[in-house]
DNA sequence: CCGATTCAATGGTATTACCATAGAACATTT
DNA sequence: AAATGTTCTATGGTAATACCATTGAATCGG
């Protein structure tokens, strides 16, 4: 065909139509035309909508799922419903971030003191006494559980993680908080699942009543030294699950390989 | 049947296929097995090796892509390919929040405020004359290309952004780094998709000065001052970009982002 | 009324066929 | 021989269909 215009006819660009499905529902998450708790169609009569391939409508519903904004369920009455985002998908990235080796325990350890020092002063030239009560209600919360079980591990006191979010939730801000979150529920889903090692909670809590003590002066380098003493010790015993698990530091459970290939024959085909 | 014994069958848990499989690369990628700009075998022939069929692979990496973990090229030499990690699973995440309503512009901007001050307190005391000369290079760099073009947005200087980063990486902590980037990555898309306003990039400019003269002081107080009225800055074009005016400024005065220490103790305190 | 069974809606998996894309290999022309 | 255009082919993208698995609801039987 010859030359004869230019620029007559505008070249198509194929977007993959699971791609546009998943933005098109993603919009309608973020417009609130789909809040939480609402029910997709189903698989079927999404495809029929949308002019399209059942295949088609899972793969975006894949997309939607592995970036938190539905959940599926399967059976009658299942289907895909609309979920609230929350903080995991921070403690998701983070620890992917982590695991492929991008962040290393050294840099997640700064980074919480950072952020966390930064917080705690923030709050503290504004703390009121309803949440001063707050922080002193966890830590007797946190007291009664560990007279009443042995408190062996960490994970018998989830209420200790709670004091920190306390700290963060003064804030006001929800960034900051979810940013600490993410810190934290990696470090304790770590530790469980690495080497669910004894932490002595109730040194912990002693450090947790120690910060209280700090926060109650108003002294803001007093507490900075206080929160960073705590928080360096946790960071001791990420180390000491790290190096105490065989070398093996990322490798979480053993996956069920049932049906499937060895990582090797898969390695080797692809070259 | 009758209930004559219990428990001799253990319960058979499916999980879903795409899921394990999708794990299964993970882990691959974790281990280093397989590495950045790897190629995996082509879906066909993974679904061969996987005993399974081509959309269970599919869903699996398209899961896979969702996270960022590979990148998937179509035609002939084409396939998935691992991707290195970035921060832009950071990025995507924190938009999500954002325009789900999570997190709002004024916490956006509190948090990286409090955050970025944290950086710039913890640069402070431990800055080289080399890291010095990066800051005036950037400084200068965005100079030359304001005076050659007409410098209307703040896209046209990008590297303008490379001064913020260039001091979270003088923190040498990676993590810090990915919080700020996203929240200055989500920022500036923002400001760009929202409203394409002009942002005044020399006067941006002059405010780097100023926070370089700042740093060369090495007065946290007044680093953080200069740094704070910059960020407030920015914070109030994004505002202006959502609202179309400046009618709803931000009321700095009753943001108290800011650390209680006075100056020589900060100094001290640098980690 | 209650327990067990069946039903039906929905997601999960597999197979097949064909289209779309983009490099590579090949052929043609200069 | 080099440049250019064409065809080939491996790969992802989409669609349609069939059937399995799961799970809550509806139904049936006592």
């Amino acid at each position: 065909m010859a030359e004869a215009v230019e620029n007559i006819f505008k070249p198509v660009i194929q977007k993959r139509a699971s791609d546009v499905i998943a933005e098109q529902i993603k919009e309608m998450i973020y417009s609130g035309e789909l809040a939480p708790e609402d029910r997709l169609p189903s698989e079927r009569d999404l495809a029929v909508s949308l002019h399209t391939g059942r295949m088609t409508v899972r793969e975006a519903l894949r997309m939607l799922e592995e970036s938190g904004f539905i959940h599926i369920r399967q059976g009658a009455e299942g289907g895909a419903f609309v979920r609230k985002l929350d903080g995991s998908g921070m403690t998701k990235t983070l620890t992917s971030l982590i695991k492929v080796g991008n962040v290393s325990l050294q840099e997640l350890t700064e980074a919480r003191v950072t952020i966390e020092t930064a917080i705690l002063e923030s709050v503290l030239g504004k703390i009121t006494d309803e949440q001063l009560m707050l922080l002193q209600k966890n830590i007797e919360q946190c007291e009664s559980i560990l007279l009443k079980g042995d408190g062996g591990t960490i994970e018998e006191v989830p209420q200790l993680i709670n004091f920190h979010l306390l700290l963060a939730t003064f804030t006001q801000n929800g960034l900051l908080k979810y940013f600490l979150q993410a810190m934290i529920d990696f470090s304790t889903s770590y530790v469980k699942q690495v080497a669910p090692i004894h932490l002595s909670p109730s040194g912990h809590l002693g450090q947790h009543r120690e910060i209280f003590e700090a926060i109650k002066t108003k002294d803001p380098l007093y507490c900075r030294e206080v929160l960073k003493r705590h928080l360096y010790g946790i960071a001791e015993n990420l180390e000491i699950a790290m190096h105490g698990s065989k070398n093996e530091p990322f490798d979480i459970g053993q996956r069920d390989t049932g049906l499937l290939l060895p990582p090797e024959e898969i390695k080797k085909m692809s070259v």
